[in-house]
DNA sequence: ACAACATATGCGTTTATTTGCATATATTTT
DNA sequence: AAAATATATGCAAATAAACGCATATGTTGT
C-alpha cells in the first residue's frame, strides 16, 4: 500500500503534474529546459523532480553537465494507468507550458540542451 | 487544473484509498458498514467520505437514517481512468478490508443496513 | 415527546508538505 | 586552476492536511 500511496502522492501537486504533462510530450528534457518551460525556480523544479523520481515515475540520465529526465517507461499496470489519466487533463496552464516547451526545445543544437542563459531565462525570475 | 488536482489529492490518503477500493467491490455501502470494515472511527470515515464526495468520486444517497455511498459512475475519462488505476492496487490491508466487508454486509436484512451495534462494533474502538 | 441511533462538523492540536534562500557538488570551458 | 554553468540539498519558515474530541443535526421506534 505504501508504495502505491507514494506514487499517488507524487501526483498530487501542481508543479509535478505540469512536469509529467510536459514529459508526456517530449522524450528527454533537461532541468533548465523544464525551469524555463514552467517559469518556476530551479530549486523548486529540482525538488519536485526528485519526488517524482523517488516515486519511480521519472528517470534522469546524466549526460555531461546536464541531466535529462523522461518518463519511466518500465512500469507496471498501476503506474501505467495513472500516467494515462494525466494525459486526459486539459488545462490552460498546460497548453501554455507546451508552447514554451516548444520554443525552448527549438533552441537546442544537435538535439542537445544549450549552455548559458537563454532569452527566456531572466523572465523565469520575473 | 484545480479540479483535476482536487481529484488527485482526494486519492492521496490511505483511508480514502481503502474506501474507494471497498466501494469498488460493493454497490452501496452505508457509513457504519464502512466504519466496521475499516476499523476506523466514525468521524474519520465521515470526513474522508466528504473529501471524496467533494472531489466528485463518490455520491451518497440518504435512505432513512442511513446514507449509502457508492462510486460516482457518472464520470468522464479522467476520473474513470483514475478509478481504474485504483483497481490495480494489491495490498494486504485491502484484502483484509474485503473480508470484513463481506462479514459486515452478510448481516444486512432485506439488503438493508442493520440498526444498532454489531459484534464488530465495539472492536472498532479497540 | 423521548431515547437510541446514524451521520456530519467546528475547532484546536499535531503532523506532513512545500517554499525560499543559501550553499554544496559536479562538470565544462578558458 | 579559476570562472561559469547545471543541478541538488540542508534547514528554517510558511502552508496545508489530518486527527480527536465533543457536539450538532436529523431519523426512527416506543
Amino acid at each position: 500500500m505504501e508504495e502505491y500511496l507514494k506514487i499517488i502522492k507524487s501526483l498530487s501537486e501542481r508543479t509535478r503534474i505540469r512536469i509529467l504533462a510536459l514529459l508526456n510530450q517530449a522524450q528527454e528534457v533537461c532541468v533548465s529546459e523544464i525551469v524555463d518551460t514552467l517559469e518556476e525556480s530551479q530549486y523548486k523544479v529540482s525538488r519536485h523532480l526528485k519526488v517524482l523520481q523517488e516515486a519511480g515515475l521519472v528517470v534522469g540520465s546524466k549526460k555531461g553537465r546536464w541531466i535529462y529526465y523522461q518518463l519511466n517507461n518500465n512500469q507496471v499496470h498501476f503506474q501505467d494507468q495513472i500516467l494515462k489519466a494525466i494525459n486526459y487533463i486539459s488545462s490552460d496552464i498546460l497548453h501554455k507550458d507546451l508552447e514554451r516547451l516548444k520554443t525552448r526545445l527549438a533552441k537546442r543544437v544537435n538535439n542537445q540542451c544549450i549552455s548559458g542563459k537563454t532569452e527566456n531565462y531572466s523572465e523565469s525570475y520575473q
